[in-house]
DNA sequence: TTGTACGCGTTATCAT
DNA sequence: ATGATAACGCGTACAA
């Protein structure tokens, strides 16, 4: 493997000066034509690459971005980095991902490596909670832009990228309502994560509206894993007096319930109304056809990459920016009575 | 945001020379305990970080490896590059992710960018062919070292690591054949790459070896979206002899096939087996559940970080490994007939 | 045990 | 229009 070739390379063979190579490359119009048009073919010709670390040292600016989220084999983040990605490579910046596997600890160290790695900004759903934030808050206080997606932190002076939530939460419970069911269940994920209780809250309200009692025993608290569906639907369904529709903040959960409704044959949409949350994609391929509320992570993605190119804009002001996407119903079979 | 603090700072603080504090800061035992000591405290109060980019580009590595793949959020892209990820982590790299969108031409850029920032090392399922992979000879011959994984191209000094696709195309012919299908049909996906040929070839191999006639009529070209899978199911069906059988290259387009199959109330598997390819997420919930070939994701994602760890400890050898997993059919209800 | 001086590759500032 | 030099932050060979 040959040595790369630097731009003193290219001097020396035109005899000429690092400085003048350096300005040529970068067509500097106090270059002459002759000399320009003679560096940029000595380049091409000794195979010549601007070497960026050397640049990011100079300019104190790399060019990279750091994206942390707790797996990026889910379909949710896969795709929100997707939309980060097709925002920020247009505009010459690289993306560094790294997975948390939601380990606090993991986590504090990845955003130690990339602030190390001098990335220019970092963007992340993170799995800290509320509750233990403050180890967070020292890098924050620091000279790297954090922008916080799904998953956040309320911090002052950090930008952040949601969607509704609540509403999420609110419109799926009140299209059940109208669907005509009467005891609606709750899948609630219990992480101490923001999202899950805006998601219950906008269920409560929803009930409140439409004066329907809330009943703690149709809360249950479950991780998004098939298999919790499946035992939390059991647990449901030997109640005194079963529910007749789930909204559930996750979509694995409220698989594994919908395997189970069925394996005892109670029949979904005509007995039982289900809407899920996230809007996985084998949502839509089974049978029956599950609702679920979208949250356009592409859209995420590319909001998130651009409250971040803004804040390194007004640079120093450190800009406090709060985006809500909207939630969307998609409402399929599971839960079309009608 | 305060600027970041460096060995200089420390060292005026404490009246001592930049080269002594990152001496003491990287524990070089000539250092007195007593600064050393020092050093890392006022360090800790400054909160200093060490800059990698200067680091890397001192030593010429910068601790980063490229991967480049079609799109991000496809399940198995996604899962190779978790698999990277926690292979070269733990080893101190970080990985930046690029996606082409299938587009060699930004597959060209993208590799130019990536040896611009002076990866490392470049982990990458490409988009190019055999036919036009000459573009990227001139790349593969420079300093930077290539591990290609699933799209794989063979030059000539470079590693790669796929799954024995031949293997996965027999496998899946035969066992339908086991189950008593008679005439098996084929999505093929036409994109000249060369994994597609070698399940091909597998399936052929495997008509051949239990004497069973090759239909080109039977043969489907298609892209591997549902919405081509389900008119190449109705081309098939409207056949003088339509299949018994098909066997799928992509899930994606074998999903189409079995709605539409469903639809004029074909039933699977009693009048109809289907086995697909890459085992993705839907096909085990889907009912019923499909056969598909597993590919390993993680595996290979490991597998070709190893690759690639390997390659930079023997340095100049360019050491020329073919990595080949075996490839996993897992047999579900579309093809159980018993 | 610590200090001095240099180089990694680039661009920017000041000369010429 | 081009050359000379300094600077980005770090590690290290050589000196002391």
């Amino acid at each position: 493997m040959s040595k790369k070739a630097t731009i003193y390379d290219i001097a020396k063979e035109l005899k000429i000066t690092a400085a003048t190579v350096s300005r040529a490359l970068n067509n500097n119009p106090k270059i002459s034509k002759k000399t320009r048009e003679l560096v940029h073919a000595t380049a091409a010709k000794m195979n010549y690459k601007q070497n960026k670390l050397a640049l990011a040292l100079k300019s104190g600016k790399s060019k990279n971005v750091g994206v942390v989220v707790p797996f990026i084999n889910k379909n949710f983040f896969a795709s929100v980095i997707r939309g980060i990605e097709d925002e920020l490579y247009p505009k010459g910046f690289h993306v560094i991902i790294s997975q948390t596997h939601e380990d606090v600890d993991r986590e504090k160290k990845i955003i130690q490596n990339l602030i190390n790695a001098q990335v220019d900004g970092i963007l992340i759903s993170t799995s800290f909670t509320n509750e233990n934030k403050e180890q967070l808050n020292q890098e924050l206080k620091k000279s790297t832009p954090f922008i916080f997606f799904d998953r956040v932190l309320n911090f002052d002076g950090t930008s952040t990228v949601t969607i509704d939530d609540y509403q999420g939460g609110f419109d799926a419970t009140e299209h059940l309502i109208y669907q005509g069911c009467k005891r609606i269940a709750h899948f609630y994920v219990d992480q101490n994560i923001e999202l899950y209780n805006n998601r219950l809250n906008g269920y409560k309200d929803a009930l409140l509206k439409h004066r329907i009692a809330y009943h703690s025993d149709y809360i249950i608290s479950l991780t998004s894993d098939m298999e919790a569906g499946k035992e939390a639907a059991e647990k449901l369904m030997k109640l005194p007096v079963p529910p007749d529709a789930i909204f559930s903040s996750t979509d694995n959960g409220l698989l594994g319930a919908v395997k189970y409704l069925q394996s005892i044959s109670v029949k979904i949409p005509e007995d039982f109304c289900v809407v899920g949350f996230s809007n996985e994609p084998f949502t839509q391929f089974l049978e029956p056809s599950i609702s679920s509320v979208d949250q356009s992570p592409m859209e995420m993605g590319k909001m998130a990459a651009k409250v971040f190119l803004k804040q390194i804009e007004n640079d120093e002001s450190g800009i406090d920016e709060n985006v809500v996407l909207p939630a969307k119903l998609i409402i399929r079979k599971s839960s079309s009575k009608q």
